[in-house]
DNA sequence: CGTTGCGTTGAATAAGGTCAAATAGAGTGG
DNA sequence: CCACTCTATTTGACCTTATTCAACGCAACG
């Protein structure tokens, strides 16, 4: 009942200051350094289909590059919030909190993807972003966004775009979190995580976790024995491997037929 | 585990054909009406702080009104979407679809409420809606909010804040449906539901329910005889009366300490 | 009136949570 | 390099919560 995710000891209170009032604060300390046209990302944070014009304009918009250590925070709850982030590396797990103290981790944000977004609407952060492993951030003061807007039409579409997206996605976790059994859930995850893996061009069926049981248990709305306990059923029934946090998915259709019914 | 809202059979076909497609087929059937600034939900779908020039041009965006039946969908999942809907009257609900055809209530809709914004990522509806009650709603395709924004930054960007709230609402729901045990999430749909309805200036203590006991257990994760047991117990324990449909809160208090633990 | 959908309530059951103990690993300081 | 500490993970036994199944009441409606 008590907050799972409790601040390590042995960050001073300096290193817990969320860098992202550290980024409002500066004026340009970091102009960016590598331009979108060239990151090997491209295909992932923006639209196909960009003119060479577009791409210029689009990272334009990219204020900043960010570096974060592991366990670092990138905002919190209650920040002021002037951009939003695309994951340039590593990985980051967004936390939502309850008035009374319980925590629950609302999504895991990997290479290509934005995230940030539901800070636009009251100007505050309402969720808490970690770096679960050594992570690299284009920082997008979304502003920029507005105004350039006035421009590039293209550019403004994609933030709209991005938005719907996850809409889409915090839907899809309702109905996994509403519907979905608990094997179901962890099915689902495993699949979906694999799939984003994917896109990376990482492979499908081998992959490390970056995150604990716990937090894919505060994810997927169940305790971290239930999480565990189903993945070694799963290894117990052949359709993985797992050893810790490294994953082989060894069935990858006999783990899709887990996901519904 | 079967679909829990079956059609009902009395709808004909020609019935069932969802309105979004018909809407999209008119070329300017309804032209706009009753102008926004003189709407009294005005306060609610606009910003705040509007000039009048700004609100004239917000009211050029809304394409048309339309009146739904009660159980008449406004869309379906998978329609091509090219609006986005503000509810002027009435009650809508959103649900959405598992593959094998499990399905859940993503959201209720109330006057002032924009719904729909799950449709722009991918040009399609990734979700049913469909009026509770009579329902009208304005009609927004929302390539003129991309086309206007060029002239109205202010319109440009209270969509992006609408997105975000809605973003920030579904996450709160995945809060809700992963870390609140079942009593929990009851209260908290009530709370917010008298909230909402206060908005409207309706009573926060005296309101009717629009939705099935299903529907709302649809939505919090929940069987129906759970619901209905829980809101019998909050009876028995003096925090509300109900009878059917119609609620009463006794001590809005004791139902917010019921919110977290 | 019979039918149908909605709501309430009770009893039995299953799914997942809680508590506890044991083990494994990573990082630290000597 | 080793002992020590701390955290993460696994697994078992037991318990709580919510689901399932079933019966029944009620109101609307053809």
């Amino acid at each position: 009942m008590l907050a799972q995710h409790s601040i390590k000891p042995d960050f001073g209170t300096a290193e817990r200051e969320s860098v992202a009032a550290e980024v409002r604060g500066m004026v340009d300390s970091r102009p960016n350094a590598s331009p979108c046209s060239e990151c090997r990302l491209r295909g992932l944070c923006l639209p196909t289909g960009l003119s060479e014009a577009d791409v210029r304009q689009f990272s334009s918009l990219v204020f900043s590059h960010r570096r974060l250590k592991q366990d670092q925070a990138l905002y919190r709850a209650g920040d002021s919030c002037g951009s939003v982030y695309l994951v340039r590396s590593g990985f980051i797990k967004t936390v939502i909190l309850h008035p009374d103290g319980r925590e629950q981790v609302s999504g895991f944000y990997m290479a290509g993807e934005m995230l940030g977004l539901d800070g636009i609407a009251s100007g505050k952060h309402a969720s808490d972003a970690t770096a679960l492993t050594d992570t690299d951030v284009c920082v997008v003061p979304y502003d920029r966004f507005e105004t350039l807007s006035h421009e590039a039409e293209t550019v403004q579409r994609h933030l709209y775009r991005m938005l719907s997206q996850e809409v889409v996605r915090k839907q899809s976790m309702m109905l996994l979190l509403g519907s979905l059994r608990a094997e179901e859930r962890v099915a689902t995850f495993l699949l979906n995580l694999s799939a984003r893996l994917v896109a990376q061009g990482f492979s499908a069926s081998d992959f490390i976790l970056r995150m604990t049981r716990d937090e894919i248990g505060s994810l997927l709305g169940m305790k971290l024995e239930t999480v565990s306990r189903i993945l070694s059923k799963f290894q117990k029934d052949g359709l993985l491997e797992i050893e810790g946090k490294h994953v082989r998915i060894l069935n990858i259709d006999g783990l899709r037929s887990m996901m519904g019914h």
